[in-house]
DNA sequence: GCCAACGTTGGC
DNA sequence: GCCAACGTTGGC
């Protein structure tokens, strides 16, 4: 089994990387993707030990903060069954699940987060998906070279 | 706060 | 099945 590499994006003020470290053993589950193609990436492709850089997006500078790795693959987001939650999905049967999330554990606080600008300027970065236009996915595949190149900048 | 990009919804 | 309207994302 070839290990995978990921890039999810949280806003700070929803779920920041101390937000992780703080979750009982360092683990959370990756609730709320209502985008079919990340749900596809979660519920088929994401396996346990696959890589994860953690993006801030919406924020002052866009960062790459951390990363973190897959400890369970892709089950059921229960969010979608309960009529509290704000990603509610009245039209999911419990029986055949919509929505997927996989859980997550804090790997790494980088100690140079690496800016959207940096991202933007590395040339062996230029095809992550990240950075292509118009890209709004909340969950995505990451190469390896990419990963790589993340992780000799960030440290 | 603005707005381009894009996904989803719903009328037809 | 088309497509206009609408809501959300996310960089700036």
């Amino acid at each position: 089994m070839v290990k995978k590499y990921w890039l999810v994006k949280s806003e700070p003020t929803a779920f920041s990387i101390e937000d992780l470290k703080n979750s009982k053993n360092q683990t959370t589950f990756w609730d709320g993707v209502r985008n079919y193609q990340a749900r596809n990436y979660l519920r088929d492709e994401m396996k346990k030990g696959d890589g994860v850089l953690f993006y801030y997006s919406n924020t002052e500078p866009n960062v790459v903060i951390g990363i973190c790795e897959v400890v369970k693959e892709g089950y059921p987001d229960h969010t979608q069954f309960d009529p509290e939650s704000k990603h509610y999905f009245p039209s999911s049967d419990p029986k055949k699940p919509v929505w997927f999330m996989v859980d997550i554990k804090f790997v790494k606080e980088f100690k140079t987060p690496v800016t959207l600008e940096e991202i933007k300027e590395n040339s062996k970065l230029s095809k992550m998906k990240l950075i292509q236009r118009g890209n709004r996915l909340s969950v995505m595949p990451v190469e390896k070279k990419e990963w790589d190149e993340i992780i000799k900048i960030g440290k």
